[in-house]
RNA sequence: GGCGGUGUAGCUCAGUUGGUUAGAGCAUACGGUUCAUACCCGUAGUGUCACUGGUUCGACUCCAGUCACCGCCA
């Protein structure tokens, strides 16, 4: 049979900061398809990356005193470490700082200024010199700029701009003629009533107000602005314009099947990226999907508010496939979903744990007990096998109508549905009674139904669980890889081998008891609270630790810090939570210090912080740092550069 | 202010083109089982389907209005 191909993206996140578990989120939802579509035996390019350039990430590097470049290869590294981490199955990462991507992205500039559908003209607009950024009048406070309250003032700026206007009626066409193009339909909706009825205007396409860009190729004192530098890598990464023969990654794949996108930048993706695309003559996409927001109690999770989930920590704590799992099972696409640690452990606890972990575990018991290890040769099958194997069956086509439609969360839904069922087919299969009634042919019935349906389940689970059909099969005495045989074939009923040995292990996951893991977090919480003000005990004698090499001293990276704001944690008397600003970076930090100092009083102020200290949650809030403080128990001081030398310093 | 959406069991949500006793998971209670990670299986629920009015033989499902919340835009 001829095998379709499946090229699906990402956004290309922004390196101003390391990513969260909001980034996450899109993330392995696109490594799920992607990895679901090569079990079907399609052809797949999932494509990832990052969009590096800006006057954000300008100013940012030159806070911390890099260039922009050092400073988005820090943050990079970072990030794809965290793919590493995920076990992310892209097949290409791209950087708009690559020269691949910049080359080809100025000549697509160039293409489209010889067509004509881009044209060099002035806009004028209402400037703040020191914020750099433009207002519109009616964002204006008191005639002042809404950012910092000083004078704006009247620009006119050279610019080019992209001919949006002379195509809008072509793309209100396409969205008419295909509905599944924009999905979820609000997202459709909103586009169509807000910015395609009233009509587009051109839009501006340069900047010359910074340089950290592409520069316009015959024309360098502008740059190219995010639009046709960021979107473009969609087609660049494919190796367009130049890359496009026949044989190349690009006629292959091009068109995309899917952008998966936050719904913050559906807008971008859903007009102004068709549009360059028909100026480009290319044809579009075939779907966008604008997927929604992985929030925590009371809004999106952003730096500044200090709620911030850093996925490398939950990996840690609970183990990559369990926080898969959460992201692609907690929330129903499109729609926005709650994060909380206690839905996460309820998840492993009630999905993973009991029902599928137990499943096999029992299983293997069973085996071991019944049957010296050995799997048994089936005999004739009775009602319940016929019912279970119809099941599974019913199982993976269920899974492929809802992934056919990107409902991730229901196809693991009905995976679920399936593992349940095998529980009860062991109560009513009951082979503890077979064996003790010497039935050893019924027996070796159900065992062999047992471990085949947990089989089945494990091929079905590898486009969102990475390592645990690895490990079921492992267990189950299976040396081959889950995803071998795809899914039509691996997911078929009867191929595991009779006559196998089975390898039990350790529980795939181990229950977690959540009461316990709050009240040790608290008791830890309350161990570095008293050792963050350095202990009375302690201070009778001056040199109370051991000698310490110049090497190891700096191993500790101590920062000039800025406290953006300060309050109490709630439930603990002893514990300040403050935002801080370190450079580019913005941290929430708790201290042990609230006996000491009101939260008001330390706001706007400089202190020093030990920047590279391993998170800790204190009273279940997460501290990413620790504030330096002198005191003796009766008295505290917290430490503070005798002049301002700017967030973000090197203490030393 | 414009456009759109949501409001269903304690919690998170499903409810197809209007049709008999409104569903699932989690949590709760009770029962069963013993192979298993105090696990699994079964049973039981509780709901004025936001509110008001209308259309209809019949509305959670259609229409109008009210309230609350949310999204996009201005």
């Amino acid at each position: 049979m001829a095998m379709g191909k499946f090229y699906i993206t990402t956004p290309i996140y922004y390196p101003s900061d390391n990513l969260h578990i909001g980034h996450a989120y899109t993330t392995v939802v696109a490594d799920a398809l992607a990895r679901y579509h090569r079990l079907l035996g399609e052809e797949v390019f999932f494509l990832t990356g990052t969009d590096e350039h800006g006057q954000k990430i300008q100013r940012r590097a030159a806070e911390v005193g890099k260039e922009p470049q050092e400073f988005v290869d820090g943050i990079v590294a970072n990030i794809k470490a965290l793919w590493k981490l995920l076990k992310i199955s892209n097949d290409d990462f791209i950087r708009t700082t690559e020269p691949r991507h910049t080359k080809r992205v100025q000549q697509i500039f160039q293409r489209l200024y010889d067509q004509g559908d881009i044209y060099k003209s002035e806009y004028e607009g209402l400037y703040c010199t020191p914020c750099e950024a433009f207002w519109l009048e009616r964002q204006l406070v008191d005639g002042k700029c809404p950012d910092c309250g000083r004078e704006v003032e009247k620009v006119r700026e050279e610019s080019y701009f992209f001919r949006l206007s002379k195509y809008a009626d072509r793309l209100m066409a396409h969205i008419e003629a295909h509905p599944e193009f924009i999905q979820p339909v609000s997202r459709k909706n909103e586009m169509v009533n807000n910015f395609l009825r009233p009509g587009l205007e051109d839009l501006c396409i340069s900047r010359t107000t910074f340089s950290w860009g592409i520069p316009v190729p015959f024309d360098p004192k502008h740059v190219i602005y995010v639009w046709l530098d960021a979107l473009t890598n969609y087609i660049t990464a494919l190796g367009y314009p130049d890359q496009v023969g026949e044989g190349s990654v690009f006629a292959r794949f091009w068109p995309a099947e899917l952008h998966l996108v936050g719904k913050e930048i559906v807008r971008f993706h859903t007009i102004i990226w068709p549009i360059i695309l028909m100026a480009l003559d290319l044809p579009l996409p075939k779907q966008v999907f604008g997927h929604g927001w992985l929030v925590l109690d009371g809004g999106k999770m952003s730096k500044s508010k200090g709620n911030v989930v850093d996925p490398v920590i939950l990996v840690e704590k609970y183990g990559l496939d369990a926080i898969r799992y959460y992201l692609l099972r907690e929330v129903a696409f499109g729609a926005d979903g709650v994060y909380s640690e206690e839905a996460l452990v309820l998840r492993i606890n009630t999905d993973l744990a009991n029902d599928l972990g137990n499943l096999l575990h029992r299983t293997l018991s069973m085996v071991e007990k019944f049957a010296d290890g050995v799997v048994p040769a089936p005999g004739a099958n009775g009602p319940l096998e016929e019912a279970l194997q119809a099941e599974a069956d019913r199982t993976r086509e269920a899974m492929k109508e809802h992934m056919a439609k990107l409902e991730v969360s229901d196809a693991l839904s009905a995976i679920f549905q399936l593992i349940g069922r095998a529980n009860k087919y062991i109560d009513e299969a009951a082979p503890w009674s077979l064996n003790k009634s010497g039935n050893r042919e019924r027996l070796g019935t159900v065992l062999y139904t047992m471990v085949e349906t947990i089989r089945i389940c494990a091929v079905l689970l590898t486009p969102y669980l990475v390592d645990t059909p690895v490990r079921i099969f492992a267990q189950l005495g299976l040396d081959t890889d889950p995803t071998a045989l795809g899914l039509a074939a691996g997911g078929k009923w009867g191929l595991y081998p009779a006559g196998t040995r089975v390898q039990k292990g350790d529980p795939l996951f181990p229950r977690i008891d959540w009461e316990k893991e709050q009240a040790e977090a608290e008791e830890e919480g309350e161990g570095v609270k008293t050792a963050a003000p350095p202990s009375a005990e302690k201070t009778e004698a001056v040199p109370g630790k051991p000698e310490i090499t110049i090497d190891e001293f700096a191993k500790v990276d101590l920062r000039v810090a800025t406290v953006l704001a300060a309050e109490k944690v709630e439930g603990a008397d002893k514990l300040l939570r403050l935002q801080v600003r370190i450079g580019g970076e913005e941290r929430q930090i708790v201290a042990g210090i609230a006996k000491y100092y009101s939260p008001q009083e330390l706001v706007g102020k400089e202190i020093v912080v030990v920047a590279n200290l391993k998170p800790v949650k204190l009273r279940g809030v997460l501290s990413q740092g620790m504030i330096l403080a002198a005191g003796d128990g009766e008295t505290l001081a917290v430490i503070r550069p005798e002049k301002e030398v700017g967030d973000g310093t090197e203490v030393r």
